[in-house]
DNA sequence: AAGATATATGACAATATGTTCATAGATAAT
DNA sequence: ATTATCTATGAACATATTGTCATATATCTT
């Protein structure tokens, strides 16, 4: 019970829909989530911590970076749940459009080879 | 977006699991939900709100009485949502086996032909 | 019309949440 | 070793949410 309050919970900020929409899409280290969505990097460290205490998101250490994914089993589900809720209603809002562009950019500048330098 | 993000925020509240669990199952009156949830019909009140504006739940004006149910376009996808994230986490709590026991007594005793008296 | 019942709502207090700022911890580069 | 970079965390603040109490509104009964 509390476990599925705590998904919803972590489901219900527009920030934290961004992240997950983004990580939907590909694995992302902070730094470049910092890149594409031009927010302080606290705030969306704090934001990943609720992402991953409700096992929305897993993490992996790399040297300095810290690599952040959608697990496999929590995959299909979230897509399906954003299919269902978000479709109409976020997928084609400004917000993510711009949140593509800028992930578009992050991949074409390379941003994950350069480290984020 | 916005829809989005309240559809979640609605979801993402213990009281108002509850209530929907209890939809899912059969439409009822408010006071229905006071007597199976033993709550206070103020603090019901409230949570459907919350609900109806996030068009989780419709109601009807019967009379005295409000009859709150889960509209067809949204039963699906809500209890396919209810299935995958909550089926282990909340249908076979506690909490939710007592609301069931009062849901059976609550037709049991025809609490909704009794309009509550 | 007056009273009783079912529901909705507004105001308030308590608590929770989101963001920013400052800083700590860890790793890499020099 | 020192410095720079990436990430995490704690404190403080502003805002939002939840529940309670009192009360308003609507409908029914008599």
């Amino acid at each position: 019970m509390r476990q599925g309050v705590k998904i919803f919970k972590a489901l219900s900020d527009p920030t934290r829909l961004r992240i997950l929409m983004l990580l939907l899409q590909r694995e992302l280290y902070v730094c470049e989530l910092v890149f594409i969505l031009k927010m302080e990097q606290s705030r969306i460290s704090h934001q990943l911590r609720v992402l991953r205490d409700a096992d929305l998101v897993e993490d992996t250490r790399e040297g300095r970076w810290t690599n952040y994914r959608i697990p496999n089993k929590t995959r299909n589900y979230l897509r399906m749940l954003f299919e269902k809720i978000l479709e109409e209603n976020f997928s084609n809002s400004e917000e993510f459009k711009k949140d593509k562009k800028n992930l578009d950019m992050c991949i074409k500048e390379e941003i994950r080879n350069k480290k984020c330098l």
